[in-house]
DNA sequence: CCAATTGTTATTTA
DNA sequence: ATAAATAACAATTG
């Protein structure tokens, strides 16, 4: 379920439990989602520290406690965190809880793609600083896209989108929009994009980034009841998986089809395949100086 | 029983 | 050798 902005949403949701201190820590040890996580050092360190602050970062959550201790949280596909009262009972997927005097921070996640770190250390560990630049970030511009876009020349743009080297935080929902939005056909080949289509989806990476954050993860102190409270059915979000779903733009059918291994979904018409009556994913291959 | 799922990664293919 | 496609991961739901 959680990408860039409902990622964002759920670590708002813990924002109740900064400053208040970790009493203890249930886990379940063992799975999967703590594969590359010391359980014992975790266990060992966080009761009794406190939740000083949190951010989020492509689609992964950072949590800073003190006593130099951090916890990253991926989300996968399945993964969600709650808050729930002192005397919740936990249910089979709650694979971590922190127990504050208030209240318990609850992760939960059915299909444990995703993951549980720890980090012990004065500074922010490397597997959060790594992450891209976002793409809100003034790192995130026309021309490292087009570099990108001409490196990755023969995959369909769909696939280019989802890779979070480049795109943090989009997944499979905002590369649809971004597309829609943007005119741009899910297979074309990534090079295949003209310098204006490049530009308009540069633009549109942004501003869906932008109103999914303030539409889904609320502005300021704000935090929505739920995830879709507020997406409006102007967005292609709602239409993409309904039965016989139109495009909200044109009202005509839309197209479904799995590409770069994701069911993905379009307008046929705002969404053209063909560039100047050929259609470039049958073009040849060319060759090209290699890029430093 | 079959197919599907808003993610990532290891393996295979080209 | 590299880029792209595919399978695998796990659980649940229709």
């Amino acid at each position: 379920m959680p990408e860039l902005a409902e990622v964002e949403f759920f670590r708002k949701r813990w924002r109740v439990g900064h400053g208040a201190k970790v009493q203890a820590v249930r886990l379940h040890i063992g799975k999967k989602v703590f594969r590359n996580c010391d359980t014992t050092l975790l266990a060992k360190k966080l009761p009794g520290a406190t939740l000083l602050d949190s951010e989020t970062a492509a689609k992964q959550m950072l949590f800073h406690f003190s006593g130099n201790n951090w916890l990253g949280i991926h989300l996968g596909m399945s993964g969600e965190m709650r808050v729930e009262p002192p005397d919740y009972v936990s249910t089979k997927h709650d694979h971590l809880i922190l127990a504050q005097k208030s209240r318990q921070l609850v992760f939960n996640d059915p299909r444990m793609f995703g993951g549980i770190l720890f980090h012990h250390g004065e500074k922010q560990p490397t597997w959060w600083t790594k992450i891209a630049p976002a793409i809100l970030s003034p790192a995130f511009t026309v021309e490292v896209v087009a570099t990108f876009l001409r490196r990755r020349a023969r995959a369909p743009i769909k696939a280019v989108l989802l890779m979070q080297e480049r795109f943090p935080g989009i997944g499979n929902w905002m590369a649809d929009e971004i597309l829609w939005r943007a005119a741009i056909h899910p297979k074309r080949p990534a090079g295949s994009l003209t310098s204006a289509e490049i530009k308009t989806l540069h633009r549109e990476c942004r501003k869906v980034c932008r109103l999914a954050l303030n539409t889904i993860a609320g502005q300021g102190r704000y935090l929505p009841p739920d995830l879709n409270a507020h997406i409006p059915q102007t967005w292609l979000f709602w239409h993409r998986w309904a039965d016989g779903g139109r495009c909200p733009r044109t009202k005509k059918t839309l197209e479904r089809e799995v590409i770069g291994g994701r069911t993905s979904c379009w307008s046929p018409a705002r969404q053209k395949l063909t560039v100047g009556g050929v259609n470039p994913t049958k073009a040849k291959r060319v060759q090209r100086p290699r890029s430093t």
